[in-house]
RNA sequence: GGCCCCGUGGCGGAACGGCAGACGCAGCGGACUUAAAAUCCGCAGCCCCUCACAGGGCGUGUGGGUUCGACUCCCACCGGGGCCA
């Protein structure tokens, strides 16, 4: 473990004594090599890679595009999180190469943002200027890895030539639609054509539909009307939105920037506030982006988290009639997600923004308290949603107006309380108290009425027990003890009938009087501890049961029957009941659901309600639109315009890009009112209409040239950059299109039959599972759909590295200690220097303040890159998160000093391959290891690659102790597996066996087949699963004659005793089981 | 609260349902050395028995289950972490 101060280690690497050989594989002299083999590759060009129809570019290789995530250049350089993912990207592609693939593996900046703003303010520079210095750094120290990125295709996002395209494909968004018919985006002007031919008329609400009984023509409608006809289908558009706002860093927030109410970057407080600001329609895509999730190659549970967030939820809408004083019948319309319990549902509940609020305030009912709810109302509306979700005292006032439950035909009454929100659904539920845990508890607070509609198996039993129940079953000693039995008997056997389990429960009461004590079970099995737990629960005693039953304080059996007559169960036993179970009390003269399971039951009902015309299926997702706005300095500006009425128009693309202004002062102003921070650039933002370049729009007007126009002043997010960057590494430089339309279809080329996403492999932490990867996945769709690009996905492959932690020392009240401030005061054992007191160790985050941060440039100056990049692999699966340990780094650094002086004589630097042929031992493990390389490479096992390079390597030690030689057909095919993990010691060592030519072409090793295997193989042999002992076999003896070989070994024989032997299991090559 | 992931020696970690602990760190012993470091060779899960050899038992968070056989699959629980609320 790595103490927490620097272990004085006098053995460290770069520590030469002075009888260190001249030519030990040292610190000093891993420097020398990388930096040299550096300059060469950069001189070389060795990894810069032709697009199609570019010298030198190959068509009959395949294509490998690897794609590290873009890194965002802090002013605090690299940290060792950083390399991990890169390493092993790097591995990969210099393998994939070897193995005669056209690699693409390129490397850029993600350098708009917020983080770059706030330090240019902490330090008083522009943020230009920090930006291109962290980039600096981050260029340096990527660099000194030795990564074999194709530098030549490098960029940032802040460059006008690359953000000219994220305006280009803003603009692409905003002359977009998309076609209801089959969920596409298509060219506004596709829109204007059919509204124009009359095939799409206008609906009331200013939205295109076939046109109808219902729809105006578009000829009917002045220009203004046109313009919010199309403005409101149009994929980036002006919406008001409730938003997360920062006074102090002077912006709106996305939600995943805001943690707990405030700021990720700096944790200031958020509010939410009505905005009007750009939004992308991302939620007209939501079905496209949850089914294309299933044909890609990522860890499921990143999908997962996808879908969720997509949250994709099937229900129904249902309308209930209410009853309004002097307008009659309205209908209150709910979205709910459990229509089978439509039954159950015993009142309703609107949101205090409801519309229906409004119309019964003026129009009260019979016992409504209107300035009871007057004033409710208003003060919810002053509550945030997370405040009202939050809160977990009930409150709310009856709106005095009934409904009619549609299924019952009863009045049920109508609520309004704050739980209830309007963004969600239609700002009103139907409320169903045995089954919703929310509802149960309003309706406790408020003492309306609980009727349940579903029970599991287990309280089925129990209603069927008193209905059925013997009448001498039913007295006080007896009910309880039959009831457990019945219970432990249904529980136990899901199939079983409940008569015939009756009868038997019956039966054994009376033969039998030790209650409870029938099965053996541990000893520690908790008593069901909610009721709707009852029936969860397998092979429990009766006892458990006679304690569930206990849990639920019944009287008597008749206190049970009358629960059930009452339909109160859930109510009696105190909570909602929202698992899956089977459907009572719900039938009315046209539909039953009785009996059926919650599935089907839905389907009934949903069946039932849209023949009745009283609701229909309707599909919801929580994904909320794209808030694409800040008032923030440092972002792409919008290619935008508004004229003076307020409309906006778009920037032609050949007026592209709209430049940033510069601004002197970019210090927000902080306030609780969003103001953007480019209202400060009058003379950029005040322009005409032929100053900006406007654009025509297709169906409208233009505007005169002279036209006076102001400039969007908000700026895009920093999601806009990154939501494209991979496609320009295809062309980075192209200065006619966003990408070229050959390196495109061929980089991004789906990698087989079935596959949609471009990027063979994306590696990155899944931070990014929902927000960068969603927004990307949305603008690509939207690309393809317009014909820009070819794939509709793009990312096929994605590979999350874990976390890279570090050790943390733990006081005894669990708070953490600060590393400078921990002393190890012997092996493993850590005091407070201040205090004396233990510390425990303990893995923690990294983080400035707990001073465990490591720094990658001292670990490099201290053992060389390729030992960095060694650890970095072996520390273990690189899915997994593990803590950073610098005392195991020396591990590493001894395996590539014995690599060299296997290869290298320490005295004289001469190289000792010789043209001697290896030994059979040494000759098979080789083709073992390079057969094992290469199927751990290809399954991204890097740590247990480079296991079983050290363990070659350590044979090989013996090998050249004994012969002062290492066979050169050993040495070569070592060093190319060494390469894609240690390259710069590799290419050393390539050179000095006397090649001239870089090793990043060579054929990777290929194993013979023939060498891997053996003529006898060790067997275990078992008695009956326990190994007794081992044996040598043929390995090409067929199981019989292993069986025979086993059975006749004396020792066996020995072991057996005489025993009949029932049963041999031969696993072939493995072992052999005796079953006696 | 929901979803997901993870619990294996002193530490990081290996192990197609088939010999648990590969490999590395730390540790111990030896060789070399005046000595130390470096280097090389070897030992090493825990317990019992034995002078020793040999042998035996217990072991992958806990309790059950499936199986000839479970670190691996299933169920429940405990503990840790991540994401969402």
């Amino acid at each position: 473990m790595s103490g927490p101060t620097p272990t004085p280690n006098p053995n460290t690497p770069s520590g030469v004594s002075s009888d260190t050989p001249p030519h030990r594989y040292t610190a000093a002299l891993a420097d020398q090599i990388e930096q040299r083999w550096q300059s060469h590759w950069e001189a070389q060009q060795t990894f810069r890679v032709p697009n199609p129809g570019e010298p030198g570019f190959d068509a009959k290789r395949p294509k490998f595009y690897c794609l590290d995530m873009f890194p965002y250049p802090s002013g605090a350089g690299l940290h060792v999180g950083h390399p991990e993912g890169y390493t092993a990207t790097d591995i990969l592609c210099r393998y994939k190469r070897m193995c005669g693939f056209n690699v693409l593996h390129p490397m850029g900046y993600d350098a708009f943002g917020l983080p770059a703003e706030q330090y240019a303010i902490q330090t008083g520079v522009h943020p230009a200027i920090t930006t291109k210095k962290s980039i600096e750094t981050f260029r340096r120290q990527l660099k000194r890895f030795g990564f074999c990125y194709d530098w030549s295709r490098e960029y940032a996002t802040i460059d006008p030539a690359y953000y000219r395209w994220t305006q280009w494909i803003f603009l692409q968004l905003y002359n977009a639609w998309v076609d209801p018919r089959d969920a596409k985006a298509r060219p506004i002007a596709d829109l204007v054509s059919r509204l124009e031919s009359g095939e799409l008329g206008v609906r009331p609400d200013e939205t295109a539909a076939a046109s109808g009984a219902t729809t105006r023509a578009w000829s009917s409608l002045d220009t203004d009307a046109k313009r919010r006809v199309i403005d409101n289908h149009r994929l980036a558009y002006v919406g008001e939105t409730t938003v997360n706002w920062c006074p102090a860093l002077g912006t709106v927030l996305a939600n995943d920037e805001v943690i707990d109410g405030r700021s990720e970057r700096g944790g200031h407080p958020v509010l939410r506030k009505p905005l009007r600001q750009w939004m992308f329609r991302i939620t007209s895509l939501a079905q496209r982006l949850l089914d294309d999730l299933r044909p890609l190659d990522w860890p499921e549970s990143t999908k997962a988290q996808q879908a969720d967030w997509i949250g994709r939820s099937e229900g129904a809408e249902i309308d209930f009639p209410v009853e309004m004083k002097p307008a009659g019948q309205i209908a209150l319309r709910v979205f709910t997600t459990r229509p089978d319990t439509l039954f159950g549902a015993t009142y309703m509940v609107v949101a205090p923004e409801h519309p229906i609020v409004d119309r019964v305030l003026a129009a009260p009912g019979p016992r409504t308290h209107a300035d009871k709810v007057r004033e409710y109302a208003n003060a919810a509306r002053n509550r945030s949603d997370i405040e009202r979700m939050e809160s977990k005292d009930k409150t709310g006032v009856d709106l005095g107006v009934d409904a009619i439950n549609p299924a019952t035909g009863e009045r049920i009454p109508v609520w309004v309380a704050d739980y209830v929100l309007m963004g969600y659904g239609t700002g009103a539920i139907m409320a169903v108290p045995a089954h919703d845990q929310r509802d149960f508890e309003f309706a406790q607070a408020f003492n309306l009425p609980i009727r349940d509609v579903v029970y599991n198996r287990a309280i089925l039993a129990m209603r069927f027990f008193t209905a059925h129940a013997h009448p001498d079953d039913r007295v006080d000693e007896q009910w309880a003890g039959v009831l457990a039995d019945l219970l432990g008997m249904v529980a136990t056997n899901p199939e079983a009938d409940l008569v015939h389990c009756l009868a038997l429960a019956r039966s054994r009461r009376l033969t039998r009087s030790d209650v409870g004590t029938a099965v053996s079970i541990g000893q520690d099995l908790a008593v069901a501890d909610t009721p709707g737990a009852i029936g969860e629960r397998r092979g429990v005693t009766s006892i458990i049961w006679l304690d569930a039953l206990g849990e639920l304080r019944l009287k008597n059996f008749a206190d049970l029957a009358s629960r059930f007559a009452r339909a109160e169960f859930h109510k009696e036993s105190g909570g909602a009941f929202d698992a899956a179970g089977h459907l009572v009390n719900s039938a009315n003269k046209e539909v039953s659901l009785d009996g059926l399971g919650v599935d089907e039951a839905k389907q009934r009902i949903l069946d039932w309600l849209e023949r009745t015309g009283r609701g229909t299926r309707k599909i919801n997702y929580k994904l909320r639109d794209w808030t694409f706005s800040r008032q923030r300095y440092w972002g792409e500006p919008f290619p935008i315009v508004f004229d003076d009425k307020g409309n906006h128009h778009a920037v032609s693309v050949d007026r592209l890009p709209v430049q940033l202004p510069d601004l002197s002062d970019y210090r927000p102003v902080v306030s609780d009112d969003p103001s953007p921070l480019l209202e400060r650039a009058g003379a950029w933002a005040h322009t005409t209409a032929a100053g900006a370049g406007v654009a025509p729009v297709p169906g409208l007007p233009s505007l005169a040239p002279n036209t006076p126009v102001k400039r969007e002043t908000n700026t895009m997010p920093g999601s806009a950059g990154s939501s494209w960057y991979f496609l320009r590494y295809c062309d980075a430089h192209n200065e006619s299109r966003f990408v070229g339309e050959e390196a495109e279809r061929y980089w991004m080329k789906p990698p087989r039959k079935g596959a949609l996403g471009g990027v063979d492999f994306y590696m990155g932490g899944n931070e990014h599972a929902v927000g960068h990867l969603l927004y990307a996945r949305f603008w690509h769709k939207v690309l393809f759909d317009l014909g820009h690009v070819g794939t509709p996905e793009p990312f096929q492959r994605l590979f999350h590295q874990g976390l890279i932690t570090a050790y943390s020392f733990q006081r005894a009240d669990k708070t953490l200690c600060p590393n400078d401030e921990v002393e190890e005061i012997a092996e493993g054992r850590f005091i407070e220097k201040a205090t004396g007191a233990a510390l425990t160790p303990v893995v923690a985050k990294m983080s400035k303040s707990l001073k465990n941060v490591v720094n990658p440039d001292e670990i490099i100056a201290q053992f060389g890159a390729d030992t960095f990049r060694l650890y970095e692999m072996y520390m273990g699966p690189l899915e997994a998160s593990k803590p950073w340990n610098t005392r195991d780094m020396v591990g590493l650094f001894r395996f590539l000093q014995r690599v060299w002086r296997n290869m290298i004589d320490e005295q004289t630097g001469r190289c000792l391959a010789a043209d001697a042929a290896p030994d059979t031992p040494t000759l098979k493990l080789l083709h073992r290891t390079i057969a094992g390389v290469r199927k751990d490479i290809e399954g991204i096992s890097f740590n247990t690659a480079i296991a079983k390079l050290i363990e070659f390597n350590n044979h090989l030690s013996g090998v050249v102790q004994g012969s002062g030689a290492i066979p050169r057909s050993v040495a070569e095919p070592l060093t190319l597996l060494l390469a894609p993990f240690a390259p710069h010691l590799a290419e050393e060592l390539w050179q000095r066996l006397g090649h001239t030519r870089t090793l990043a072409d060579e054929p990777f090793p290929v194993a013979d087949e023939s060498l891997t295997v053996d003529q006898e193989i060790e067997i275990a042999v078992q008695v009956l699963g326990k190994v007794r002992g081992k044996m040598i076999v043929p390995a090409a003896a067929d199981p019989k004659a292993v069986e025979h070989l086993v059975l006749n070994d004396p020792k066996v024989q020995d072991y057996l005793g005489g025993k009949p032997v029932k049963k041999v299991i031969v696993v072939p090559g493995r072992l052999v089981n005796i079953v006696v």
